[in-house]
DNA sequence: TAGATTGTTAATCGATTAACAATC
DNA sequence: TAGATTGTTAATCGATTAACAATC
C-alpha cells in the first residue's frame, strides 16, 4: 500500500487553462498505459506519449498536489482517481442538447460523450418541424421547456448546436434557466455573464489553421527533421 | 479609389499559431460586418465583437501587412480578401474524409466546411460492411485506395474520424500517400513528420475543460462581473 | 549504496497590453 | 484644424524549459 498523496490543492494559484486542457490529456494516456497493464509512469514518459517536455508534465501536476515519489514515478491508478476528480469527471453530467441539425444529430451519437460521463439527456429544437420527434429515446422539446427541464432533470451543461444568427439569443435562454457551462458548437462569439463557463469549438477556425500551414509553412520551406505530435 | 496594402509579409518574423486562429475569427467577424452593409472597422470596433484587446487586433494583423488607415481605421472588403488570401482560404481544398462512422457522417453533411470551401470529395473506410456504400453521392472505398485518389483528385487535407487505436496507423497511410493536413478527430495523440500539419479536434477534452471549470471555479467563489467572450 | 526521478526555483522564452508618435 | 486611429516600440505579464537539491 502507497500512502495517500498530501493535499489536492496544495498551492493557491489557480491552474491556468492550458494546464487543465493537458490534464485531460494525462489522464487518457494513464487510462491507456493502465490497460496496457502498467503500474507506475515517469513524468518523462509520459510526457514523450503526448509530446510535451518532461519538466512541464511535473509542473502540471504539481499544481494541483504530491502525486510522485522521487525515483519512482507516479502510481498510474491512484494518479488517474486524483486526475479524474480534479477534472470532475468522476460523477454523471446531465447535458441538454440544444439543435438537432447534422451536427446536434451527431454528437447524440457520439460515443465518447458518455464514454465519460457525459449525458445527454434532454433535446430542445425551436423548429417546429422537429419538435415531439424522437431520438435515441429522447423527445425534442420547445426551448421554452428549458427552465423545468433544469429543475427536473439536473441539468448542468449544453451543447450548443444551432445556427450562428441564434446562438446569441438561445445562449442568453440557457444561462437564464440556470445551466452554467456551454459548449459551443455555432461559429460565433458568445456573450456570457463571467459566473458562465464557454468552451468554443470552431471547426472551420480550426481547419483553416489547418489550411494557413499547408498552406504557407509546408509549400515552400520545410524545416528540421524532428517529429510533432498533436492529440 | 484606395490604395493598396504594401506588403502580405513586411516581417520576417513567422505569425505565431494564436495569431492564426484570430485571423479566422476576424474573417468572421468582417463578414458579419459586411453583411450588415458597413464600409470599415477599427481595431476597437473588431476587438469588442470578439472580446479581445484592441493593441492586439492591430498587431496581429501587422503581422502580415499594413491594412488600416490612421483615422479611418480598416477597409472591411479589402481586409476580407487579404485575410482569405493569407489564411488560403481564397481557393478549393479537396479533402477526404476518412471513417465514416457517427462522427464522419455528420461532418459530411455539415454546411459550414461547404461555406469555407473544404470540399469533402473522397470518403474512405477500411470496414467491409461500409465498403461500397454511398453518401451524397460518394462511394466509400478502401484505405488502400488513398495514393491513387490523392494524385487524380488532388486532395490535400484529410479529417480522420477513425477510432483511437486505429489512427496512428491511418495517419501513417495518410501521410505516406502524400496528404499535407490532418484534422485529427480521434482521441488520441498522432505523431507525423514535420513536414505534415495537423490540428486535433478533441471533444471530450473539451467538454473536461468545461466540467472542470464548471465544477471547481464557479461553485463555490464568483469573480467580478465582467462580461467574457468566446468564438 | 548508486541510479532514477520528483518537486521547485531560476532562467528563458513568448505573448499580451499600454503608450505614443505618425498620419489620415 | 481637431479628433480619431493606426503601426510599432516598450513594459508587463504569463508560460515553458533548464537545473538541481531532496528523496526514493
Amino acid at each position: 500500500m502507497r500512502e495517500p498523496h498530501r493535499d489536492a490543492s496544495p498551492s493557491s494559484k489557480p491552474a491556468p487553462k492550458a494546464v487543465v486542457g493537458r490534464l485531460s490529456l494525462y489522464l487518457r494516456q494513464l487510462e491507456t498505459f493502465a490497460r496496457q497493464g502498467r503500474e507506475t509512469v515517469s513524468s518523462s514518459q509520459l510526457g514523450q506519449a503526448l509530446g510535451l517536455n518532461d519538466a512541464q508534465v511535473r509542473k502540471d501536476l504539481a499544481y494541483f498536489g504530491q502525486f510522485g515519489q522521487p525515483g519512482l514515478g507516479y502510481p498510474i491508478e491512484d494518479l488517474t482517481v486524483a486526475i479524474r476528480r480534479i477534472l470532475g469527471v468522476d460523477r454523471d453530467w446531465p447535458t441538454a442538447l440544444i439543435g438537432l441539425g447534422n451536427l446536434g444529430q451527431a454528437l447524440l451519437g457520439y460515443k465518447g460523450f458518455r464514454l465519460r460521463r457525459f449525458r445527454i439527456v434532454a433535446l430542445f429544437d425551436n423548429d417546429p418541424r422537429k419538435l415531439g420527434k424522437s431520438f435515441d429515446g429522447l423527445t425534442i422539446r420547445h426551448t421554452d421547456e428549458l427552465p423545468e427541464a433544469v429543475s427536473s432533470q439536473g441539468l448542468r451543461l449544453a451543447m450548443l448546436c444551432v445556427p450562428a444568427e441564434a446562438a446569441q439569443r438561445v445562449a442568453d435562454h440557457v444561462v437564464s434557466s440556470g445551466i452554467r457551462g456551454i459548449l459551443n458548437f455555432a461559429p460565433t462569439s458568445l456573450f456570457v455573464p463571467p459566473d458562465v463557463s464557454i468552451v468554443a469549438v470552431d471547426l472551420s477556425v480550426q481547419l483553416e489553421q489547418l489550411a494557413y500551414s499547408v498552406h504557407n509553412l509546408l509549400g515552400d520551406s520545410s524545416p528540421a527533421d524532428d517529429i510533432s505530435a498533436a492529440g
